[in-house]
DNA sequence: GTGAAAGCGCTAACAA
DNA sequence: TTGTTAGCGCTTTCAC
């Protein structure tokens, strides 16, 4: 692996010419400069990244925290934090912590350990304390640190108004609200959503029952016996509120019942990624929109990598998409 | 950011002396440790790892590239790469390739630089040459490079063979195959599966046609808009091979024109997913072994890394899983 | 316009 | 047992 010294070495130059001409700022003679660069080329010189990272003291890594990547929610969201961050000159480095054995903390530390220029974490176990030490560099996605981390979330008020409004146009009269329990105890402000879809639902008469999911577990098998029992538990609902994936264990659970849909059980999903958009009968939904969610904490972290103070995250919209399930 | 020198200052002792004390290898008196210690502790010392790594000329990051995220298989399979790796003692940077906007050139790159110690490849859109000239630290899913880079993947012949094999039991005369026109065309092995399946429902005198897909678009909406295509298209097929997104586009496709699965039409996807397995109804599906596929390529990968001469990769078995589609 | 030298933070070899 | 020194590969003064 040849080294800028070889380069300089070859071409007859000092070191630090060489490392001029070839990154480029500093005053070399053309002549020179040529000479160097047919050097580099003759021995496929590369710069050590590692070398140029300890100098500068960054990586230009950011590290992206997730539950998992089953969820198509988490793994849309990823996809969209890459690209943007791409664009931005950025790599991404990726943790998913559902599975358990993951070091949360391990993570965190690469930013003291200068590994990672900063953190988007959108994650819900992890204690707090660890994330507010080093919340220069750190965005959230809809967790809520108390106001000192940015946090980018969905305006979720709206979207608990917006489901409403369709259920109670429907004609609902018993509405099933099931979210995850780290929603219901606060962690994470997505709660926000149904609290203000039962307050809506009940000023409007309408009974709200309320389940919950485990945080813990994300994959298909686990939302399919979750609706399950819910459909055996509640058999009169006429409604149900469910993030994408447990919307759709919910329709699929229902038709195994033979259940009709919308006729006697309507559906809508939050999130609404494409997943939810293309069953049949295709899912109704209040829509995350992933790629505002992204660009936002994509430039508030590097905004924030750039020296710039900024505490506030930002709310972006919701949509409406209209399915078949309600 | 307290740096080494600092903690020895404070505690009153040689550079090296706090670097033994603290990476624990080399002597150093009992008394001695401890006052290095508590000074790290006083100032919240972490180690800087672009200095370990500069000296120790490697990283700890695999790169994985992949061509899509929302594609529920590798959504997987990066999941649970990523699980692996960490086990290992290695993070994980993401790639994924299919925006286009990327240069997978640069992922590439990033070995040569010694951003990452190794990479593992899933994707099929880029040029062989770049790959071969680093092939030591490199492992592929699923294409292959002429022997010259280890390479992992199902048994598809065996999958095309299992296929076929409930197709005719159940008695289908006109199968439809889809699938990637990069398998098409030899960049990646699946396409294996597909010819197998093919000459033997041939050679039990069943009709067999074959679509492609486009390898840039990977999202559901695609696949609806094909399996919509497909189904105008061949009006009497009672028969459909294809990747779990496109299985369960199929399915929902015909549910929308009032087909009645399994009796009309019988499918089986390749792949199968936890995601495929509780639709409703559940899609039989030939079963890719993610776990197993991502132990293989890690196995290798980190065994290469250390120096160890592989060059064969590994064929992981398929599984038949009963569904209600076929 | 160019070369020498210092130093990013760390580890390892070598003296002491 | 401990302190000193020499780099890892690069960039960036600062004289020349």
């Amino acid at each position: 692996m040849a080294s800028i010294k070889d380069v300089a070495n070859l071409a007859g130059v000092g070191l630090g010419t060489a490392s001029r001409a070839l990154s480029g700022n500093g005053y070399v003679a053309p002549e020179t400069k040529r000479k160097i660069e047919a050097a580099a080329r003759k021995l496929a010189y590369t710069p050590n990244v590692l070398a140029q990272n300890l100098l500068k003291n960054r990586s230009g890594i950011i590290g992206i925290l997730v539950p998992a990547l089953d969820h198509c929610f988490y793994s849309r969201l990823v996809q969209q934090l890459e690209s943007d961050l791409y664009q931005k000159g950025y790599k991404t480095m990726l943790c998913c912590t559902v599975s358990g054995e993951h070091g949360e903390q391990d993570y965190l530390d690469m930013l003291e350990n200068n590994l990672v220029d900063g953190i988007i974490t959108a994650t819900h176990s992890f204690n707090d304390q660890a994330y507010l030490r080093s919340n220069r560099v750190i965005v959230s996605f809809d967790r809520d640190f108390g106001g000192h981390i940015p946090m980018v979330r969905s305006d979720h008020r709206e979207a608990g108004r917006t489901a409403a409004e369709h259920f109670i146009k429907r004609g609902c009269r018993k509405v099933l609200s099931i979210y995850g329990e780290d929603a219901r105890e606060g962690h994470i402000s997505v709660g926000m959503a149904h609290e203000e879809l039962k307050s809506c639902l009940e000023a409007s008469g309408i009974r709200v029952l309320e389940e919950y999911t485990s945080q813990d577990r994300f994959h298909m098998g686990y939302y399919i016996e979750r609706a399950g029992e819910c459909l055996e538990k509640y058999g009169d609902i006429d409604g149900v509120f469910a993030s994408d994936p447990l919307a759709e264990a919910f329709l699929w659970e229902s038709q195994r019942r033979g259940k009709r849909i919308p006729e006697e059980l309507k559906i809508i999903s939050y999130d609404g990624t494409e997943e939810t958009g293309n069953t049949s009968p295709r899912i109704s939904a209040v829509v995350q929109q992933i790629d505002k969610i992204s660009g936002c904490l994509t430039d508030i972290l590097t905004r924030r990598i750039r020296g710039e103070e900024i505490i506030d995250g930002k709310i972006t919209e919701i949509v409406w998409r209209q399915g078949e399930t309600c």
